[in-house]
DNA sequence: CTGCACTATATGCCGTGGCATCTAACCTAG
DNA sequence: CTAGGTTAGATGCCACGGCATATAGTGCAG
């Protein structure tokens, strides 16, 4: 196995390298199949899930969520709405933001690709561990991710 | 808590999800202090660790170990090398490939690196939460990553 | 109402990774 | 030995994120 785990104790470096090493081939995995069927990578299905589910969503909004810079979420946007996947529509209360809206081929994509990602999520994840320990992890995870966003570590300047 | 989890069944899109914030989120805290402490980043902190501890590795053994490309490696090698940090020795049974090794001061760095490293995953870690089930998650996830190198998931092309 | 500080985000420059390609070196069949 | 296929990695082009900056729009003090 990747790194030793005794007991209560963790080798925390190996942890990190564990968990900065599973988020990379898990990323690359559900790249290449999302890329393969729906032209899109995980980081668009994200994008576009979050908008589905958060209608109205701001740019901000979106990079608080993924804990990325502004300018950044401000291009992948860019990127979305050329595709006609995403439309800016105008904010009544606020002239400076747009509020974000899944168009209707947008949704079609995301629905689509929501399926291919959640299989293939299986398959890399469910099929090859037992439900018990990740079901742990997945536990501590969570818990970890708040702790995380509610002292907002780790959030970027942009 | 950012997803549910309930009993021993998983939301999987829900833990990916979690799984790449915290990973996005602790890497974003990490370069933050390595940066201002050693002016490196984790990624280049990586690498030198993986070269210290690994010397004669080649470039082609960073990317399996970092499942990245062959070609941001060579640059990321370059970088390094450029700050003295790392050599590349002839390699006297293959010469289209060189040994790196890591020069005194690149050694220097990353032995003091390594304790701000630590140090702040320690903070970041350790402390908002409870060893037992980090310790679970970190079982898990140190299992996760053996079933993904094992079968070459998420490796890129390049 | 006016000015000024603040906010939302768009944009430009730069660094970095992916991927394709190129070259040198290696290796094996014949 | 040598041609042809293979391998290691260096390099170029492109896409994308960070960060700094620019630009509107907001809102409050006076």
């Amino acid at each position: 196995m990747a790194s030793k785990v005794s007991g209560a104790t963790i080798d925390l470096p190996g942890f990190f390298a564990d968990l900065v090493r599973c988020e990379t081939r898990l990323y690359n995995a559900l790249n290449d199949r999302l890329r393969e069927r729906h032209g899109i990578v995980t980081s668009q299905f994200e994008f576009l899930r979050h908008l589905r589910d958060h209608p109205g969503a701001r740019v901000a909004d979106l990079a608080a969520e993924f804990a990325i810079g502004i300018g950044a979420t401000s291009k992948g946007v860019d990127r979305l709405e050329r595709q006609g996947w995403v439309a800016r529509m105008p904010n009544p209360s606020d002239r400076r933001s747009s509020l974000l809206e899944v168009t209707d081929g947008g949704l079609q994509l995301v629905d689509a690709a929501e399926g291919t990602f959640t299989e293939r999520l299986a398959e890399l994840i469910a099929d090859p561990l037992k439900a018990s320990p990740m079901a742990a992890a997945a536990q501590a995870l969570s818990e970890l991710r708040s702790v995380l966003e509610r002292d907002q570590i780790g959030t970027p300047t942009g």
